[in-house]
RNA sequence: GGGGAUGUAGCUCAAUUGGUUAGAGCGCCAGCCUGUCACGCUGGAGGUUGCGGGUUCGAGCCCCGUCAUCCUCGCCA
């Protein structure tokens, strides 16, 4: 007999009646009667009932046993009498009286209960994390990660992609996100960085003759967190293709994502293909470059209508040069006063000055707006917004920019509050046709996005049109409002990149000091290359339904990029900082704390 | 770095307008209980109301500061 174990505690059924078997497990609940004691012991696999008789010489021991020890029972495997079936066990018809007992690691008191669903604070859990691992939420959404990773490789595999590894200690990169660095030993005063994304390693792999390349790629950028994004690292499915098509992308992910998200969950998955939204029109109709296409509301133009009315504010807008975008709702006219005092702090809580509504509301227009409205313009309104009574129309007025973006937040909102939004579906959709360039903050023309992708046109455009109006071969694939992805057809020609790179202010040796290896590769026969890199965290955790992104990882850190079970960061021994050639340069305030605690 | 929310027993939460000894469920400890499966019953322990200051006859509650966590803006090619 298996020194631990016969079977898994999900194992045993009626077939095993009769045998005398051993398990091992956790100790989930103690149910103790005086006399006879019930003991649910706890594996990955399942729950098995354990049955204690009080003549048995180790029962003393079993009452002072506490819950989440891990315990060894050998004995014999009974039907349940009629009554005690439990059809909530898969194990619920059987149960073992326990012959023999052997206690393998004691626990003390846990400081949350694992067998209870309860909240419980994050930084207990955190602190805790293994015990949290083992509650059934986590633990199931951490076994579904592991299998849809595992389908992930089967399906790339299928499609003839590579999986690759690319280094995890490479150089600094000059765009982007902050870097993590890693000090050198040997070069006194340079230094590694862990990759953002393997980016360029996978455009050499192409360079290299290789066709398709993936990898489940870790990535580290060193910036803040949010609920969707986990501080430190994060995992990409990072894939390449050579002599590609931004069309064989999307052909590949459609596949793929499909298949995973049909597999994984009872969600109605949108139909491949999936529908392709240029980024302008994703911004004049949603407000935003990662709509949720669950929401049924878009934004229309009513700038034209407002111009020339009694309505000084938005016609003052207008005449500056400003836009007004208007919201159509069906059948909201009937909500109450405090909603739409509510949607009008809202639009104020995120940038508007305010946000006009018509309510057509048993036939009368209840309104704010609606005495410096002609009688005309209500109709003409009214029929661009295709309404009628019961009906609501919402309206902001701002410069373009920020009326397409508050406008996109009140989309949010009205659907949320108004619940529009199915929960049932998957919506995916690519935004393409991203600008190869946007003016940054001092109104000079930058990358908008990422300075290798290929702008539509290639060199004529480069060279003939207004850099503000050039298109790159640049998308992004969203699903239900949440961005899992940027991709793009890569610049693989020295000639474009450069002159990309001087559109932006940036000379011939910039490229080739910022992007030595790619610069040097292309110039050696490069092949037309595309990819993208969907966020694995970000998709597991739309699969587990989970509003954040801590839920679908084993060992995630903090807010502050802290992990509390490892104490990470922490402080090194002196002489590992000397071996780095480091001095410490801390701020005033962290090293007059560490005086006032000597 | 900015904004918001929260912070009361080991855990989750309550405590009327600022008013007597800060409560409940779970957990823990003790006792009872031989068919439960979130077992049940009885009793008990457990609190610097995050921390510091202020207002007040009186503060868990109001004010100021500070710390922590989460959400968010900036940031994330």
């Amino acid at each position: 007999m298996h020194r631990y174990r016969t079977h898994t505690c999900g194992q045993l059924r009626k077939e095993n009646v009769g045998e005398t078997v051993k398990i091992s497990g956790w100790v989930h609940s103690v149910r103790d009667h005086g006399g006879i004691i019930f003991i649910d012991l706890r594996d990955h696999y399942g729950l098995t009932q354990v049955v204690i008789d009080p003549s048995k010489p180790f029962y003393k021991g079993v009452e002072h046993w506490r819950v989440e020890s891990t315990i060894c029972f050998t004995g014999e495997v009974v039907n349940r009498i009629a009554e005690a079936v439990n059809p909530k066990l898969a194990t619920g018809e059987i149960e073992i009286v326990a012959n023999e007992m052997e206690m393998l690691g004691e626990a003390k008191v846990i400081p949350f209960q694992v067998a209870k669903e309860e909240e419980c604070n994050e930084t207990l859990r955190l602190e805790y994390r293994f015990l949290d691992l083992r509650r059934q939420s986590l633990h199931n959404n951490i076994v579904l990660r592991s299998k849809v990773i595992a389908r992930i490789r089967e399906l790339m595999t299928a499609e003839g992609f590579m999986e690759m590894q690319t280094p995890i200690l490479t150089s600094s990169s000059p765009e982007g996100a902050r870097d993590y660095l890693v000090p050198s030993r040997i070069h006194p005063g340079k230094f590694y960085a862990l990759p953002q994304a393997p980016q360029q390693f996978k455009q050499l792999l192409m360079t290299s003759g290789f066709d398709r390349y993936f990898q489940i790629a870790p990535c580290f950028r060193d910036e803040d967190a949010r609920a969707d994004r986990s501080p430190g690292e994060f995992y990409q499915l990072d894939m390449e293709m050579a002599f590609a098509t931004q069309e064989d992308v999307f052909e590949v992910n459609e596949k793929v994502l499909h298949k995973i998200f049909t597999e994984f969950s009872d969600k109605q998955v949108d139909a491949i293909p999936f529908t392709r939204l240029p980024y302008r029109e994703a911004i004049e109709k949603y407000g935003s470059d990662k709509p949720d296409l669950r929401n049924p509301l878009i934004m229309q133009d009513a700038t034209e209508l407002f111009r020339n009315c009694d309505f000084k504010a938005f016609a003052g807008v207008v005449a500056s040069g400003g836009t007004v975008k208007t919201i159509a709702v069906k059948g909201c006219a009937g909500e109450s006063r405090k909603f739409f005092d509510d949607m009008i702090k809202f639009a104020q809580s995120v940038g508007s000055k305010g946000l006009g509504y018509l309510r057509w509301n048993e036939g009368e227009v209840q309104s704010p707006i609606a005495k410096f409205l002609s009688e005309e313009t209500l109709n003409a309104l009214k029929q661009l917004g295709g309404v009628s009574d019961g009906d609501v129309m919402f309206f902001i007025a701002d410069n373009e920019k920020a009326a397409c973006e508050i406008g996109g937040h009140v989309r949010n909102e009205l659907g949320k509050h108004l619940g529009l939004i199915d929960p049932n579906v998957f919506k995916f959709c690519w935004i393409v046709d991203f600008p190869m360039y946007e003016l940054d903050d001092d109104g000079k023309i930058a990358f908008s996005h990422n300075p290798f992708s290929m702008p539509q046109g290639g060199m004529e455009a480069l060279l003939s049109k207004d850099p503000l109006e050039i298109l790159a071969y640049q998308y992004d694939i969203v699903c239900n409002g949440t961005e899992l992805s940027s991709g793009a057809v890569r610049n693989h020609s020295p000639e474009l990149m450069v002159k990309a790179f001087e559109i932006a202010g940036y000379g011939k040796e910039v490229v080739e000091a910022k992007f030595p290896a790619l610069y040097k590769a292309f110039q050696y026969g490069a092949p037309p290359h595309a990819g993208i890199a969907p966020g694995v965290d970000r998709m597991i955790m739309l699969l587990a339904d989970e509003p954040n992104i801590r839920e679908v990882i084993t060992f995630p850190m903090n807010q502050k990029a802290q992990d509390l079970l490892m104490g990470a960061p922490g402080e090194v021994e002196f002489n590992q900082i000397r071996d780095l050639h480091l001095k410490l340069n801390l701020p005033k305030k962290i090293e007059k704390a560490a005086e006032e605690a000597e």
